[in-house]
DNA sequence: AATCCGCGCAACCGCCTTGGC
DNA sequence: AGCCAAGGCGGTTGCGCGGAT
């Protein structure tokens, strides 16, 4: 008679006991090609229907959810095998760059990728890379990078200089809009946006993934080569695409703001003259476009970051978006020969978020550029797209 | 040859959302 | 409104393999 160990028998019991349905014993671990051929030959006669039941249907003593994960992330007929292509690879890193760790939504501009694939890849591969490149994986900002609150001198120069130079402009959809469309990424979250001008701010609603703006944007990476614009063209409709879900009666205006704001001494030559302000607010209907607070006397504002509560978006007229997409391509390219030369002078390269005026009531800020219907403000491509999500 | 160690990947776990009742 | 089951998703685990020692 064969005597096994307490452990061993507890082991035993949960190779067979599913965790998630403990009614029914189930087997675990590695997938025999027995199991495989199962599945897949009830699948591809019946369908896959109710995963529940799959496991009785077919024969197997499998739980449902295991079921479904064979299937969809090995046994698919549509899966594309192999390792990733250099293209796959960037586009999962501009995509997370936007999105962050959702997975799913990274692996739907992948065809024949699943999301366990992407993650995985991500984890073991492209995380490493980045890193290696001073990359932080999570943020894709430069690693080691002085904080806001720090106080580095170029930096604080940085800011100072571009005070003058920079422009923002917000749009704010009319409320008298009946049919609006929201993105399918996730549920509300917070587009975080970093300024260093002396702007105004207001607070919209719109489906986006948590993103900052890059302080400064690295001069070589948007557009680094034409092959890059095309893709990057190529992804922003592809995600606008897959924004549009589903359409909703009205449009939930609902703007929440936390500026956070930081004032240096008017005099310059003192280190420790740094302050800080935080502003929230919320609204219910109503535009909020005074969130910063007032200089305080003798100190100038050298940096802001406003948090914006974006619960929904309209993306109504997102399928003529292209042709927009089109004119804000012409539009870089002709505004990057004079943003070289700004970087090179040390100024921030300009990109511009076009918004259809026609839908939008206005915020005007200093130095806001309206032109042909089209309202701009400067962000980088990536973060362009990402403002259309 | 044996052992150790790191890595990649398949699978699991637990939480959240959704839809039906 | 509340409950429950099913499905979806991101984080984590652990097995197997290959290279290093």
């Amino acid at each position: 008679m064969q005597v096994i160990s307490e452990s061993e028998l507890d082991q035993l019991n949960r190779n067979m006991v599913h965790q998630c349905c403990s009614k029914q014993k189930v087997k675990r671990g590695l997938w025999s090609p027995e199991e495989d051929e199962k599945l897949i030959k009830y699948i591809t006669t019946h369908g896959h229907g109710s995963w529940s039941s799959i496991p009785k249907l077919a024969g197997l003593q499998r739980c449902g959810k295991s079921c479904r994960l064979r299937w969809i992330n090995y046994l698919r007929p549509d899966l594309k095998k192999g390792s990733f292509s250099e293209e796959e690879e960037r586009t999962i890193i501009d995509v997370h760059r936007i999105l962050g760790n959702r997975w799913a939504q990274i692996a739907k501009h992948l065809p024949g990728r699943t999301d366990n694939e992407v993650k995985n890849f991500w984890n073991s591969c492209i995380k490493k890379k980045l890193i290696a490149q001073g990359l932080d994986p999570n943020t894709h900002n430069l690693l080691n990078i002085p904080s806001s609150k720090s106080n580095n001198t170029s930096a604080k120069k940085y800011y100072i200089h571009n005070k003058t130079t920079t422009n923002f402009s917000i749009a704010q959809p009319k409320r008298s809009t009946t049919t609006t469309t929201t993105t399918s990424i996730s549920t509300s979250s917070v587009f975080s946006v970093n300024s260093h001008s002396n702007i105004s701010h207001t607070s919209m609603n719109i489906k986006a993934p948590i993103l900052t703006l890059p302080s400064v944007s690295p001069p070589h990476t948007y557009p680094s080569n034409p092959d890059d614009d095309h893709h990057l063209l190529q992804l922003e409709s592809s995600i606008m695409s897959n924004c549009t879900t589903h359409d909703h009666d009205q449009y939930d205006h609902n703007p929440s703001t936390v500026c956070n704001t930081t004032f240096q001494e008017n005099n310059p030559t003192s280190s420790s003259a740094l302050m800080e302000s935080t502003v929230s607010h919320h609204s219910k209907g109503k535009l909020q476009s005074s969130g910063s607070p007032l200089n305080p006397p003798g100190f100038e504002r050298i940096e802001e970051t406003c948090l914006w509560d974006i619960s929904s978006f309209d993306h109504r007229k997102v399928n003529e978006r292209d042709e927009i997409l089109l004119q804000q391509k012409q539009l870089e390219k002709a505004s990057d020969e004079v943003a070289r030369s700004n970087i090179n002078d040390g100024q921030n390269m300009e990109y511009y978020a076009p918004l259809e005026t026609s839908n939008f009531d206005l915020i005007d800020f200093p130095g806001s550029t309206v032109d042909s219907g089209l309202m701009y403000c400067h962000l980088s491509p990536i973060d362009y797209v990402a403002w259309n999500c």
